[in-house]
DNA sequence: AGGCTGTACTG
DNA sequence: CAGTAC
DNA sequence: GCCT
DNA sequence: TCATG
DNA sequence: CATGA
C-alpha cells in the first residue's frame, strides 16, 4: 500500500482517511478496554470523529456484540441506521450457531432431568451445550468432540448418533413417555416441584384440570394453577421498563432516596421478561426497614400487587440485618394478564451482593460462588464471608459479618473475576 | 465415591 | 424435614 | 452426566 | 500506557 | 492479541 507520507509520529486525524467524516458512537462494553483504546486511536487516525453520546449527528454505531448494541441502543434508534451504508453488516459478531441440531436435543433434556428432578444430570447438558456452541465447525463426528471439556462417553454417543441419523432415540422416548410428559408439564406449575408432580401422577392425574379438583393442592399451587398461562407468557422489556419507573415513583412516595432496580433478565438486556425482579435498598442505611410492609400495602391498593405467594419481612425495627422479601402476582396497569414479580430489600452495607445474586444468571452465579469458595470464602446473596470450614463456629452464627463491598465492581475485583456488564451476565 | 451455589419459606 | 423457588 |  | 504487526 | 518501547 503506498503510504504517502507515513506520519507515524502525530496521530493526528487524517482528513483524507477512510474513515473520514465519520461520526462513531462506541459502545463501551469494557470487555477489554484495552482493544477499545486500540479502536479509538485506530478511527481518528481515520478521519472518524468519536461521539461520546449517542446524537443525531452519530453515522455509525459500534459495538463488541449485538447484546450490548441492543442494550444501550433502542428499536427506534436502532431503525435509524438500518440500511445506511454503515458496518453494522459487518457488526453482528455472533457466534456461529452451528451445531443447533445437537445443541436444541440437548436443550430439552436439560426440561426433561430438571422435571424429574436431576438437577445435576440436567447441568450437564447445559454445561456441554455452552461448549457445543462456542464451536467454529459443523461437527460430523464423535472424534471431534472426544477432548471436549464437559463431554464424556455418554454424551459422546449422543452426538454420534445426532449426527448420523438426525435424531436421538434417548429423547424420544422421553418424548412419547406418559409419565415423563405428564411429570413435566404438572413441574411447569408454580409451587409443583419433581417430587408432587410424580405423586399427583401416581395419584391418576393426567391433565392440569385433574389436579384442579385434588384436596391437596397448597395455596400457592391453587394460584400457581388459575394462572397457569399467565405466568408462563413473557413481559415485553417496554413494559418492564414502564412498570419499574413507576414502581420507583411509588417507592419515592414513601421513603425518599429509596433505590429501586429491576434485576434479573430485564436488567441483563434481555428484550423480554419472564418475570419482574426488584431489588430495592436505601443509601441511608436503615430507612429500608419496614419499607416493605408499607410498599407492598400500597401497591396492592393500587391494584398492581394482586396475589401473595411468599411474604416474610425480617427487618422489621430490630437490630436485625436481614433481607425482606416478598413473591407475588402483578398486574401491568389496567390490565388483568398475572405476572410474576418478586422484591427483595436489602440493608445498604450488603446491596451489591443481592444486586449481584438477583441479576444473575444463575450460571454466573455458581461460578462466583465456586470461585469465592476456592479462596476460602462464602458467597451469597447476603454477603461475602471468610470460609467458617469444618472446624469453628456453625453456619449459623450470626455473628460473622460480610466483608465490606460496597458495589459490584469491588465484589467481581476482590474475587479477581473479570468484570462483566449487565447485559454481558447472560452466561 | 462423592461433589456439583447457597439460602429461605411453606406445610 | 422435604419440597420448592430464586 | 462429568470431573477429580 | 501506547503503538505495532 | 501478543509483544515491545
Amino acid at each position: 500500500m503506498a503510504p504517502k507520507r507515513t506520519k507515524n509520529k502525530a496521530p493526528s486525524a487524517d482528513p483524507q482517511g477512510m474513515f473520514a467524516g465519520m461520526v462513531v458512537f462506541l459502545i463501551e462494553n469494557s470487555v477489554q478496554s484495552r482493544r477499545l483504546q486500540i479502536w479509538k486511536q485506530k478511527l481518528e487516525q481515520m478521519g472518524a470523529k468519536i461521539e461520546t453520546h449517542l446524537s443525531k449527528k452519530v453515522s455509525h454505531v459500534f459495538a463488541m456484540s449485538s447484546d450490548a448494541l441492543f442494550h444501550h441502543v433502542d428499536k427506534d434508534q436502532l431503525a435509524r441506521f438500518k440500511g445506511v451504508g454503515t458496518p453494522t453488516s459487518s457488526l453482528p459478531y455472533s457466534p456461529p450457531d452451528l451445531n443447533k441440531d445437537i445443541t436444541e436435543i440437548f436443550g430439552k433434556l436439560i426440561n426433561i432431568y430438571r422435571a424429574l428432578g436431576d438437577d445435576r444430570r440436567s447441568f450437564s447438558y447445559y454445561k456441554a451445550i455452552a461448549v457445543v456452541e462456542k464451536l467454529p465447525f459443523k461437527i460430523e463426528s464423535a472424534d471431534q468432540v472426544k477432548n471436549l471439556p464437559g463431554i464424556g462417553k455418554s454424551l459422546q454417543d449422543h452426538i454420534q448418533e445426532i449426527v448420523t441419523t438426525g435424531k436421538l432415540s434417548k429423547l424420544e422416548h422421553f418424548e412419547t413417555d406418559e409419565k415423563v410428559r405428564t411429570i413435566s408439564l404438572f413441574g411447569e406449575v408454580w409451587g409443583i416441584g419433581p417430587a408432587t408432580a410424580l405423586k399427583f401422577y401416581e395419584k391418576g392425574h393426567r391433565a392440569l384440570d385433574d389436579l384442579k379438583s385434588d384436596n391437596s393442592l397448597t395455596n400457592v399451587q391453587k394460584l400457581g394453577l388459575k394462572y397457569f398461562d399467565d405466568i408462563k407468557t413473557r413481559i415485553p422489556r417496554n413494559e418492564v421498563q414502564e412498570m419499574e419507573s413507576l414502581l420507583q415513583k411509588v417507592a419515592e412516595d414513601i421513603v425518599s432516596g429509596v433505590v429501586v432496580v429491576c434485576g434479573g433478565s430485564y436488567r441483563r438486556g434481555k428484550a423480554s421478561c419472564g418475570d419482574l425482579d426488584i431489588i430495592i435498598t436505601h443509601p441511608d442505611g436503615k430507612s429500608h426497614k419496614g419499607f416493605l410492609q408499607k410498599y407492598v400495602k400500597r401497591l396492592k391498593e393500587m391494584k398492581l400487587l394482586r396475589e401473595d405467594l411468599i411474604f416474610s419481612t425480617h427487618s422489621e425495627e430490630g437490630t436485625d440485618q436481614g433481607v425482606d422479601t416478598y413473591f407475588g402476582l402483578c398486574t401491568y396497569p389496567g390490565r388483568e394478564l398475572r405476572h410474576r414479580i418478586d422484591f427483595k430489600v436489602y440493608p445498604r452495607d450488603i446491596y451489591a451482593f443481592g444486586l449481584i445474586a438477583w441479576t444473575g444468571n444463575d450460571v454466573l452465579n455458581r461460578r462466583l460462588r465456586l470461585l469465592a469458595e476456592s479462596k476460602g470464602y462464602r458467597l451469597d446473596d447476603t454477603g461475602l464471608f471468610p470460609a467458617t470450614h469444618g472446624s469453628g463456629s456453625k453456619r449459623g452464627a450470626r455473628g460473622t459479618t460480610s466483608l465490606k463491598l460496597e458495589t459490584e465492581k469491588e465484589v467481581f475485583d476482590f474475587l479477581g473475576f473479570p468484570w462483566l456488564e449487565t447485559y454481558e451476565r447472560n452466561l
